[in-house]
DNA sequence: CGGTACATTGAGAAATTTCAAAGTTGGTGG
DNA sequence: CCACCAACTTTGAAATTTCTCAATGTACCG
């Protein structure tokens, strides 16, 4: 923590170039924890090591391709986007998806400066990459913080036990019906960014890749729940009408 | 770490009873850093919280299940255990398998204390249960060991995404071969406890519920491993004969 | 020495993929 | 503003994978 600190909350406000400051997510996310408080607003602004970088990049684009160096822990600020694992025979699976405020690799303080896998934007992405030895000096230093970083890495390792859960044992109609559940309940926890958490933002392609199926038998599903009056759906949406049978259908085969 | 320090290595060694002594796994795994040094020589041996527990537990028996209150860090000091969820329809998901020197839940320290997904013996066990209080405060005091444990976080994670992308993308022959070489490589890795790293001790049943399988279909797929001597097979157990065939075969599908 | 848990084998059934083709939607450039 | 393109979705039929059910075989434990 000997670094200089030669910026403060002012330099800041006299700058139009900090997101942060009107941003809808910063309560409900981790940011709340790195951006408030007296020690965050001694954070270096500009220098050697930056405190925070935001960036954009264009639905589809790559953000970080595996193997790639990284000194930096990303947040989603505004957009969707995943990680995946490439195949050699060329099929991808989706390893997690990534909401508004999620950080995409909570382990990164604490594991190799290197891409462990691809992340690619769904939509258009804005995001910001909080520097890792700084966080790292911070994790050491303040134990709140620690406590919610460590929630976050918790909390990633709950989600993969529930998706493998999902690809071990249950069915394709089931496994889509939880997978919208789980995005349902996911989205309820950050009020900002919903209109309405009903609406998962998410195409179906993506669905079938991160439940290990194929686009045509997940349209089939989704149909079925269509007809059935479970959700809507169009073009890169679905729509949760029903949560009680959706529920309904993962209890099935009891 | 207030706590008085009321023995010593020498009051150890009064007492048959610290069976980490002649641990054979201590110098490759998690123990090393949790035994050795000055600090590891004044945890207490015993008081109102002892710093190790250690127990036995018989093959088949649930070591923790699912809600328990939990107030230590397992690890696995001799044989073999796995993690598994419980599905409604009585089918279960092996979600992780432990060797001797396993930690049971790497995030325990910092999780809830309540179990998530019940651990039960495959083997007769011997493990033993580190204070979780007494370890929160030594990785938050000790940065070398904080680094060694949060090793262990993203290994378990790395673990759960290879899982997967087996269950996600692979076939069912794939996702055995795929087993097959993770198990044989972690082996590897204990030289301690391996007399032959090519042997798994697992039964196929196991194997099955680990890849999301049955019992019939991996026994048809052993069976043509066998038939083309690449594995042999017994009752408990799997003998990898010919590693570099069955690399072939998870790279197949290209 | 028997019983229980594990492994094997077979045949038919079910789930899911593959392949092919057509329908939709939203965005982009002219 | 329109037309078109690319990406996404839908639908169908056949092929494949995997499961289910049922029966038999086999090793280990008490």
């Amino acid at each position: 923590m000997g670094k200089a600190a030669t910026s403060s909350v002012q330099v800041r406000n006299d700058r139009e170039s900090f997101p942060c400051a009107e941003c809808q997510i910063r309560p409900f996310n981790i940011c709340k924890a790195l951006l408030d408080g007296e020690v965050a607003a001694q954070m270096p602004r500009e220098g050697r090591v930056d405190w925070q970088a935001h960036k954009k990049i264009a639905a589809h684009k790559i953000i970080k391709a595996v193997g790639e160096q990284l000194d930096r822990v990303y947040v989603v600020c505004a957009g969707w986007a995943f990680r995946f694992a490439q195949l050699p025979n060329g099929r991808r699976q989706i390893l997690s998806i990534f909401a508004p405020g999620d950080v995409v690799t909570p382990t990164r303080p604490f594991d190799e400066d290197v891409v462990g896998f691809s992340v690619q934007a769904l939509t258009d992405v804005r995001y910001c990459g909080y520097s890792r030895a700084l966080l790292k000096d911070r994790l050491a230093a303040e134990t709140p913080l620690l406590s919610a970083w460590t929630d976050l890495i918790v909390t990633e390792r709950k989600q993969n036990f529930d998706l493998l859960i999902d690809l071990g044992s249950l069915s394709a109609e089931e496994r889509v019906a939880d997978f919208l559940l789980r995005v349902v309940a996911r989205l309820e926890q950050r009020p900002s960014l919903v209109q309405d958490p009903l609406v998962i933002p998410l195409p179906q392609w993506l669905v079938a890749a991160a439940l290990g199926l194929t686009p045509e038998h997940v349209s089939r599903i989704v149909g079925g729940f269509r007809q059935q009056r479970m959700v809507e759906s169009g073009r890169g949406f679905l729509r949760v009408v029903d949560l009680r049978q959706l529920r309904r259908i993962v209890w099935l085969r009891v």
